[in-house]
DNA sequence: GTGAAAGCGCTAACAC
DNA sequence: GTGTTAGCGCTTTCAC
């Protein structure tokens, strides 16, 4: 036998009032709308009893407002992500709003399907790290009036704002670290991705080679997580096949793992001959042995940025501010890096 | 100035004909509710080039279901939990329901709050895999007769459904093996919760372990997700302190990986003198060196299992069928069992 | 101070 | 075959 669940009109029903009372209280307006003392606690008091749940489904369907927002990253277990959903997630929980996280995997299809659902289901804003490909999605979002928010990456074709790092300028420093402590021969591992990040990132690394007189040696992987297994098989055979090389620049945290992965396996020595640093911390970097160097994007400013933002977009759906971001990272000089 | 969103109507006054056979076209109904084929490929043709997503929002408050699951586990980081997660979705997908999923970190106020979101939002069913302490908000949720089924471990005190695997069984087979290799002092390395499943996993330890007239030697460590690095320094600890300790049997697959970092920290070549089994098979297992033996549960039927019993209930949610499954795991040996 | 009632966008029973 | 309409549970304007 079926239970149903209490409604409003219930509560209203069961207190002889009527449910705009009852809607007041709930929504603590109660005061605002000069609803007597006692009324007001009579009515929280018989909430509480039945341990009302309103249907938030209904709300929504009034008010036009879920008061969910999506960010959508390429992989939420990498730690770079994860750490600034965490920190979405804290002040959007200050601010009433819920936050449901989703991985892309960098699939355009994927994503596609991830921004319909969610725009059917009427979420008022979404954080997006845009994989190749879905500028169609996301312009039909902007046409649509529905806030959004690019991460991580931009796309140049769109009026959409932003907030990313200085992708060049950080590639270029890292380089440039290694130059500086002694390294001659510095080889660049990166993903075979047509995005601009990665780009900037290597023609950072390019800029800093060239303008040492040294030459760039590059390897691309092909971005592609099902098959972690046959990436390794290309950095063992570029690291085995390129003796001379003295220092290697990862253009990713995950590169980085999988390639200190691939040196230990070659040689449980090797590590310790070889200049290390990587685009984009980790935690795993400071408990590697050596301890790892690192470009580290600033994951509490982007956050908080891409919140202010956000906020902003929310509250004046009117009103388009442009707001395009791009900060500085830092440097995180480890043991990987000093000169051997 | 904002663009209206189309709904049902719009389309309606701009075809001239009643949302009804709009609604009716809109969810394929047309063949069945007898529209003319030429009715339909029109309305069709205005839906598509007008680029209309219904507002699922008004949809689910209307037909009372959201065509929504919920998959609540510890870690959605850990390959174990993904890997289901993975299949029920797309089992998910073919019958048209979509899946959130969420990590509960084993927090209770965490899953507490995640319920009642959900619920609230009126999601449809919750897979969940229990944190201690969360008996109160399951037997809510059964009470107001929504789809819950227990995954992992159950709740003993609890009449939910679920779907777990023989944990006892397969901890002492895991530890026979070792036995069987020729290993004559297991420790055995835990997590210090009060869960069922891991009980039973130490009881099957300790019963094989006393069946073979060796000694129980057994670590648990705190659950602690902040404090990664602290649980290492115990298992280093009492990897070095018992030094004739010659296999170690670990009751999660990332504990083994936490432990494997440990013995390669202390000595590279300790590895290769100690047997290892984990409870739960992972990826990472395979390309260790040495490849890692696992006791592997059955992820697939788990899934499978799983959605079937949460479909029966979707559908008949009057009839109370109980589905309460103990599955068994199979071991998967690989060469660090081997008698070294 | 409190209540009546409209309406958010959709579905589906019923009417014609 | 197609249209009319009630109603899902809630918020909020307006009336008293």
């Amino acid at each position: 036998m079926k239970k149903k669940r209490p409604s409003l009109k219930d509560i209203a029903d069961a207190l002889n009032i009527s449910t705009t009372t009852v809607s007041f209280v709930l929504n603590g307006k109660g005061e605002e709308k000069k609803i007597s003392k006692e009324l007001i606690a009579k009515v929280e008091a018989h909430l509480k009893e039945i341990n009302y749940k309103p249907n938030l489904v209904a709300r929504s369907l009034r008010t036009g407002s879920t008061r969910v927002l999506v960010f959508m990253v390429e992989d939420i277990s990498n730690s770079h992500f994860s750490k600034v959903g965490r920190i979405i997630e804290d002040i959007s929980y200050k601010n009433d709003y819920r936050v449901l996280f989703c991985s892309t995997e960098n699939d355009v299809k994927r994503t596609q399907d991830l921004i319909h659902l969610f725009h059917e289901r009427q979420v008022d804003g979404f954080i997006i790290v845009p994989p190749p490909g879905i500028e169609k999605e996301i312009s039909y979002l902007l046409e649509n009036e529905v806030p959004v928010v690019l991460f991580d990456r931009k796309i140049p074709e769109l009026e959409a704002d932003y907030v990313i790092i200085n992708n060049f300028e950080g590639a270029k420093q890292s380089t440039q670290h290694l130059i500086d402590s002694g390294y001659k021969n510095i080889a660049f591992i990166t993903i075979d991705l047509d995005q601009i990040q990665m780009h900037d990132r290597e023609a950072g690394y390019i800029a800093a080679i060239e303008e040492a007189g040294f030459s760039p040696n590059i390897l691309k992987i092909p971005y592609d997580t099902s098959n972690i297994p046959s990436s390794r098989e290309k950095i063992k055979k570029f690291i085995k096949e390129s003796k001379d090389i003295d220092a290697i620049f990862f253009a990713t945290n995950y590169l980085s793992q999988s390639g200190l992965k691939c040196i230990h396996q070659i040689d449980a020595k090797l590590i310790n001959k070889l200049g290390i640093i990587s685009f984009d911390d980790s935690n795993f970097f400071e408990m590697y042995s050596p301890t790892v160097s690192a470009f580290a994007q600033p994951v509490d400013e982007m956050a908080n940025q891409l919140m202010k933002i956000m906020f902003n977009k929310l509250k004046n759906k009117e009103q388009a501010v442009s707001s395009k971001l791009v900060l500085e990272g830092t440097l995180v000089t480890r043991e990987s890096s000093l000169k051997k």
